[in-house]
DNA sequence: TTGTAAGCGTTATCAT
DNA sequence: ATGATAACGCTTACAA
């Protein structure tokens, strides 16, 4: 910058002004630019950021399970959308459901200075976000809420989602339903068996199943067999895809998964889809809300879910039987 | 740090060099500790950076085609692996396969301070970088090669994947297969099919196939049609089995794929596999050798693809004529 | 509108 | 081994 000041024959802070489109002087700023394209000078923007009153680093972090995981990285998507807008970058990182790496990478994140931070929880207390957020940079939490701490929060509608399921499930002459869950501690697994109890039976719920095929192959070994399957989550729903497979009773018996599986619609699997994109997105715009001054009270935002009806959960309740 | 030099008794560059572990002499060590422990202190990667001789932020970008794409999310995994073991922060972004999107990344990426860059290059002119390179910045390019430019490269067996898929269909006594293939001007798309040259019908290739299932509909309607399907990416793939189980045609004609599709084992669809979270995690690893000091000459390492055989390549070159 | 100078938090140099 | 001080590249009072 200091070249492009001698080059152009102006202060520093003149082309600091014209590098930050501030008003000076028409002819000024064209000997600026064309200084700035002769050098092929470009601002630091760490070093912009460390004087900058408001310290902005144009760039946000996100932290999610997995990067990895198409779930997360369509929600790095979406909020890398209206990041992009604002000419904005974003860091990402998996926290691999550690709530010490959690940690870890929201400290480090900070200390490279990030504008705002959008966590998917593992931590089960937040409270040590406090300090960033005193330091103001505003936290938006993701898929799950946060712990001993308010802040913004964009959740899918996981009650609604499965209280969809399970009332397609009745309406098609089911009265033997099945859910199987994931490990009870994950937020979004208490919250899918809520949304369809009173609909699944009881003695049919099967929490903490790592396996959905092996949970599957209990369950129909029961006395009173369910008829239909509601799968919480996408693992334990490919899980129960193949053994029933292998079980030839994907005609026989009706399954619903939540969250869509990868070629649903060749497979025919009926699925409560998620909006990840969407999650993301709106994650994103309460971030630059907060970023903008909003400071109203702590908003919780909660993005529907949609039932995709198809074949595999056309089973009627009494095609076991019929068979 | 002031505070902390003043809370500790000692002077700001004793401080540093406690944070940086330098030698200092062990009691005041332990007063500086105490001191950064009660006032929370963090220190600034960014002006830390900004002094610091090599300029180092402890970051590194990634530029891929879609950071929402289960591949590229996959590469990204892959990379965050290795960065995370030195203490090194990840940005990310999405060129959506445009050469303007993707020369705005990497110069932001740049104003950033990142420390490397490893891009799935969109332009076709990489020339542009040259400026980067000279600034001490190392470029890995992952996927496809870079153009106009010499650099490290990462990429996957393409031709080695087809032939062997070739391979696999002709020992299975195919002699009509088709090849249907992306955009020819895609790097990749091109060397797939130069990787089953020889082996698929010369009269049975297409290129530029956007819609896999219009492009097989018309395939099985030329005077001798293919027997086997070999497909060159994902998304045609997709469009193809869908066609296939349409059409009725699931068992009578032999399909393989490039790149592994979600739920493949369950449809039951060969595949030639890649790994990108290898492909991440070598270009990674590239990227900090140069870190390192490495200066030897440009190198180009190819990840092996692997064929994976299910049930869908095994319907046999009469099986259509004897259904 | 423009320039001068101070200062952001840190590391590097150079005495001590 | 430690401390004082300059400097990194930039923004921002404040003065002109």
């Amino acid at each position: 910058m200091k070249d492009v000041a001698a080059l152009a024959g102006v202060s520093l802070s003149t082309v600091s002004r014209v590098v930050n489109n501030a008003s000076v002087d028409p002819v000024l700023a064209g000997r600026v630019h064309e200084a700035v394209r002769r050098l092929g000078y470009r601002r630091d923007a760490a070093a912009a950021g460390l004087r900058r009153s408001d310290r902005a680093s144009a760039s946000v972090g996100l932290i999610v399970d997995d990067v990895g995981n198409p779930f997360f990285s369509a929600v790095h998507r979406g909020l890398e959308e209206v990041a992009r807008s604002r000419g904005v970058l974003s860091f990402a990182g998996s926290s691999d459901d550690s709530a010490r790496r959690e940690r870890e990478l929201a400290s480090s994140f900070s200390a490279h200075g990030v504008d705002g931070l959008v966590i998917v929880p593992a931590a089960d207390d937040h409270r040590y976000l406090e300090r960033e957020r005193a330091a103001g940079v505003p936290i938006v939490f993701l898929d799950r809420p946060p712990r001993r701490l308010l802040a913004d929060t964009v959740l899918s509608d996981n009650v609604g989602g499965t209280r969809a399921a399970a009332e397609h499930l009745r309406s098609a002459g089911h009265t033997r339903i099945a859910f199987l869950g994931d490990r009870a501690r994950v937020w979004t697994a208490t919250e899918r068996l809520a949304g369809c109890r009173g609909i699944v039976a009881p003695d049919l719920v099967r929490m903490n199943v790592s396996d959905g095929g092996a949970a599957v192959r209990e369950l129909l070994d029961v006395p009173d067999p369910p008829t239909a399957l509601l799968c919480g989550q996408n693992r334990i729903t490919i899980g129960v895809l193949y053994a029933l497979r292998e079980l030839g009773l994907q005609d026989r018996v009706a399954l619903v998964g939540f969250d869509d599986v990868p070629l649903g619609a060749l497979v025919g699997v009926t699925v409560v889809a998620q909006d990840p994109v969407a999650l993301g997105r709106y994650a994103a715009e309460l971030l630059f809300a907060r970023l903008d001054g909003d400071d109203s009270p702590p908003r919780r935002v909660v993005v529907p879910t949609r039932l995709i009806v198809r074949a595999a959960s056309r089973a009627g309740p009494r095609s076991r039987r019929s068979a």
